[in-house]
RNA sequence: GCCGAAGUGGCGGAAUUGGUAGACGCGCUGGAUUCAAAAUCCAGUGUCUUCGCGGGCGUGUGGGUUCGAGUCCCACCUUCGGCACCA
């Protein structure tokens, strides 16, 4: 019968119309027939990586939700941008590759066909006209040439300027021409760096140095350089991972192998430049450069703390020890500590190198560890076989030291070792003696401590441990503890008997601190100074699908910008070199491209070797969202009006897992490509939301083998497999491939349809909370829109839409107007949901609906369940297809004064009745009316008095009363 | 250890941000329809007490503020997420 609610036909009807039409293309600025005068609203998804194993329900949750605002921003008026593409260079797509033996391009190709097909079928009103892939060339090359602008930049952190608003910035990424020139003009003079990676020609002037030498300045100073650092080292994958890709016991975050550390050449990103202002942006009100009022980050909080611990800012002064030689206690060397506790300067008893510090790592200029163990030296310094020679003992421990894999240093039991020689406390003139050991790292600080073991928990453990002296110089806390971290009042400092001028005690710690740092600063012994945990972005795979960089190697040793585009080689053979041994080196996959490609004709003829590593995945994700406001422009990355108008991203919808890594290094693109006059805002992403995952119960025989979801059956709670009816071990978790229990989209979209998995993924919570999928839940859904298709249509499948609404009706219309607009403009889909169900409830079992209900009942439900809304639509005779542009229905200004509402009244906290009153009852009136019931009255005494009389407008009547 | 979020029926979760706790959905119970089942519809469903009307108790635990607390404050317990020898 025509009269039935046949999702299937109905919903593919208007997948194809959507697409046919184009009914979701956006128009920009550029556009023919753009409306300069519509606000705009850029809705964004996280794109996928195009995996090969599809979506499972799992998936589209945020889409969904993205989808549903974006609609419901469009029917209220708003020229709203909501593209989708394709992170398909990278990790992801190329293990899948290699694991499946074909190619990374088919493979990408394949799998983003699959995926777009199933992201139509979820009716997702994207503009796929602006699709885009981040392996394609058209796109590579502007990652390619936004990469160009980073290595031809330096950050300028003296530059003090102020954004649109006026609002102070210090620090800017300018042009590298801009420093040559002030160096060839004598303006700037070389840093100790520069001093370093001249040697011995410190004193040419800079047009009379070399361009390998002007080179090697330069590469100081670019925001993309080249380095050897210690890197992340995974032979398994056969690359270098960002520290960001490391999990905390040492794996690689894909494919879970070992990570060693080892000292490679890379090319890195100087993010550590921006960390202040990667900080500061947090919470500082943006500039968005187009007369509009700045905005401030909307993020979830715990998003934003953790990108400020990952910068990890702390502030602290940097002191000088001098180094004292083992043989002659003559000054051997000075060494910088950084330390947030200055104040606790004179109770610092020894001190702590890492383990690969230069004083105590040889081969080293600074290498200053003696031959023999000084004599009386403790037997417990000795490390852990005291028969040992100093140089050994170290060695060996340094060695130890490297093989500790994350879960090792978990026991936190401190270890080390005397390094043989004395540093001389600054401020008392202390002889302390020096140790290696592991729980200092190299790469935080100058990787050099000094340890004030009454007031450091791990300094007092190495100091108990190893009979070191305690010494106590803050007072606080309950005096019971014998390791003190907290604040309190400086003692000892210096004591009685060995007088000092860096006299701070008495002084709270932080007047303290500041008092030692300026007396330290005044004598050249230190100064303050601010850390950060961040590092520098390595930024280079031995990998071959990826971003070619634009450089190649000059025969004399510097490195050369090339144009983009670089196009990637096409190699069959395209897997990386990848082995179980950390120190076999290994050649990038683009190594084999062969002679032709590797080499390249300069100008002037010269043959230069391209650059053989590629860029890492997060770099086509740093600025796709730029691509997608102008992604067909051949001449730039994005049109200056087109980024104008569209920026920021109003909505940023997507999983917290990218919390850090992705979000960061994007923040710190766009900052760039900000202070370079690119692009018009100081933050990409306005607001950010990250919706929660939906987990799925797994089921596993008595073998333990998961069992598909489909074979399962479920009886009183308890999973049963279908065919043999064995009884089965239910655990929760996560929805993936390897539990068997992730259904594709189709599959459910099929039996229930679309509009009703769409649904009932935004009912089962908040979406920002992650809740467990349940088939028994959804029928709920579906037994809501086939109420709904009975409503508006009779059993002969005439439409029942006829009359006028009643004064309730209306009422009802009102309330239900703001409830599912609020809810839908928070994101919360749950409640906005639950609205319209109950709505729904009130009108089943009438004969027709009225027209003004049907329309706004219609348009409420459109962007949850628009397949639904729009065939409904149509059939009452209203118009194809236009359900998605039609104005969002607002609710009345109020109800009519005549109106009446329904208050419950309370005594003392009681409900005692209600009263019927007329919306616009003035408060004496109504408390008249009120004392005058009965019902009221009786609960009042005769010798009472009434303290209070409480209205809450629309909502409660409160009498107080007492003696 | 440090930082953050959250604890409400049998379950997922509402509560207009201090105003009738448990919306809506699932599940369950009873009924209608049916030869029967599915589907659908109606009624009920926090808990104790009562034949019933009604009444008592109820938002992790213990205190507090308030006429009024799931919501605010203090302490504690539990769970989840992040960081982790960061000097």
């Amino acid at each position: 019968m025509s009269g039935q609610y046949n999702f299937q036909e109905i919903e593919e009807k208007w997948r194809t119309f959507w697409l046919d039409q184009k009914t979701f293309r956006t128009q920009g600025p550029e556009d023919e027939g753009f409306d300069p005068e519509k606000p705009k609203c850029y809705v964004l998804d996280m794109f996928p990586y195009p995996s090969g194993a599809g979506l499972h329900i799992g998936h589209p949750k945020g889409y969904i939700a993205s989808d549903i605002y974006s609609r419901f921003k469009r029917m209220q008026g708003f020229n709203v941008l909501h593209p989708m593409g394709f992170d398909s260079f990278g990790l992801p797509t190329e293990q899948y590759a290699i694991e499946h033996n074909i190619h990374p391009a088919i493979v990408t190709e394949d799998n983003i066909n699959a995926i777009r097909a199933q992201l139509q079928f979820l009716g997702l009103g994207y503009d796929w006209d602006r699709e885009i892939a981040t392996s394609s060339e058209e796109y590579y090359r502007w990652t390619q040439w936004i990469f160009a602008r980073l290595y031809a930049s330096y950050f300028d952190a003296d530059h003090e300027w102020t954004d649109a608003n006026g609002r102070p910035i210090k620090g800017k990424a300018l042009p590298i021409t801009k420093l040559a020139e002030s160096f060839a003009a004598g303006k700037r003079t070389y840093s100790s760096e520069d001093c370093r990676v001249l040697a011995g020609d410190v004193d040419t002037p800079w047009n009379d140095l070399s361009t390998v030498q002007q080179q090697a300045v330069l590469n100081g100073y670019r925001l993309a350089y080249q380095d050897e650092i210690v890197v992340n080292w995974c032979p398994g994958l056969g690359t270098v991972l960002a520290n960001e890709e490391v999990t905390n016991d040492g794996k690689s975050e894909r494919g879970n192998f070992p990570v060693y550390k080892r000292p490679l050449k890379q090319w890195i990103m100087r993010i550590t430049a921006y960390a202040d202002r990667l900080l500061e942006d947090l919470e500082a009100p943006l500039a968005q450069g187009n007369d509009q009022e700045p905005f401030t980050l909307d993020w979830p909080v715990a998003i934003k703390l953790m990108q400020a611990n990952w910068i990890g800012r702390s502030e602290g002064a940097e002191v000088l020890f001098d180094v004292l030689k083992s043989d002659t206690n003559d000054v051997h060397s000075s060494l910088r500590v950084y330390t947030t506790r200055p104040d606790t300067l004179f109770g610092a008893t020894f001190m702590v190198l890492a383990p690969q510090h230069p004083l105590v790592s040889s081969p080293s200029e600074m290498y200053n560890v003696p031959e023999t163990w000084p004599a009386e030296t403790d037997e417990r310094w000795r490390g852990n076989d005291p028969q040992q020679t100093i140089r050994s003992a170290l060695e060996s421990y340094g060695e130890q030291a490297a093989q500790k894999t994350a879960a090792d240093r978990e026991e936190r039991e401190k270890t080390g070792v005397f390094s043989g020689f004395y540093a001389r406390n600054p401020v008392n003139g202390a002889t302390i003696p020096v140790f290696v050991a592991d729980y200092v790292s190299m790469d935080y600080g100058s990787g050099a401590i000094m340890a004030v073991p009454a007031h450091d928990e791990r300094d007092f453990e190495f100091a108990e441990k190893y009979g070191l002296p305690i010494v106590d110089v803050v007072e606080g806390g309950d005096g019971r503890d014998r390791c003190y971290s907290g604040q309190g009042s400086s003692i000892n400092s210096p004591s009685e008997n060995a007088p000092s001028d860096f006299d701070i005690n008495g002084l709270a710690t932080s007047e303290a601190k500041a008092k030692i740092t300026e007396l330290l600063e005044a004598k050249g012994l230190g100064k303050k100074a601010v850390n950060y945990k961040l590092r520098d972005w390595i930024f280079s795979r031995q990998r071959y699908w990826g971003e070619p960089f634009p450089l190649a190697a000059h025969p004399d040793g510097y490195t050369v910008a090339i144009d983009p585009p670089v196009v990637l080689p096409e190699m069959d053979d395209f897997r990386p070199e990848t082995s179980d041994d950390p120190d076999r080196p290994v050649q990038p996959p683009l190594y084999r491209a062969g002679e032709a490609w590797r080499s390249l004709a300069l100008e002037d003829g010269t043959i230069a070797e391209r650059e053989l590593n590629v860029m890492p995945q997060w770099a086509g994700s740093c600025w796709y969202y730029l691509r997608f406001i102008d992604p067909n422009n051949d001449s730039a990355f994005c049109g200056e009006h087109a980024e104008q108008y569209f920026m920021p991203v109003d909505l940023y919808v997507g999983g917290a897992e990218h919390a850090v890594l992705h979000l960061l290094y994007a923040r710190f693109w766009h900052k760039v490509l900000y202070d370079l006059g690119f692009v018009s805002t100081p933050e990409p992403f306005k607001k950010l939301f990250n919706q929660g995952m939906i987990t799925a119960d797994a089921f596993q025989d008595e073998r333990g083998v998961y069992v598909d979801i489909r074979q399962v059956e479920l009886r009183d709670g308890e999973g049963y497999h279908r065919e043999s009816g064995a009884r089965l071990v239910r655990t929760a978790g996560k929805m993936g491939k390897r539990y068997k229990n992730g259904l594709p989209p189709e599959e459910v979209g099929e039996e229930f349809g679309v509009d009703t998995l769409r649904l009932y993924e935004m009912y089962m919570g908040p979406l920002e909370a992650s809740t467990p999928w349940s088939m028994e839940g959804i029928r709920g859904m579906q037994r809501f829109l086939q109420r709904v298709w009975r409503n508006f249509i009779d059993i002969e499948g005439a439409v029942k839409i006829a009359g006028e609404a009643t004064g309730d009706q209306r009422k009802q219309m009102h309330q239900t107007i703001l409830r599912v607009t609020d809810h839908i403009e928070h994101l919360r889909f749950n409640t906005a949901i639950a609205a319209m169900i109950e709505w729904n409830n009130q009108l089943v079992g009438t004969d027709s609906i009225p027209a003004e209900i049907a329309e706004t009942f219609l348009a409420l439900l459109n962007p949850m369940a628009p397949h639904i809304a729009e065939e409904l639509w149509q059939r009452a005779g209203w118009g194809e297809g236009v359900l998605a542009h039609r104005a969002w229905p607002i609710a009345d200004e109020g109800l009519a004064a005549e109106d009446t509402i329904t208050l419950p009244i309370q005594v003392n906290g009681k409900m005692r009745g209600q009263i019927e009153t007329p919306v616009d009852i003035s408060e004496e009136d109504l408390k008249t009316r009120v004392l005058a019931m009965e019902n009221v009255r009786k609960f009042i005494p005769e010798s009472a008095v009434i303290k209070r009389f409480i209205v809450v407008p629309g909502r409660i009547v409160n009498i107080v009363v007492g003696n």
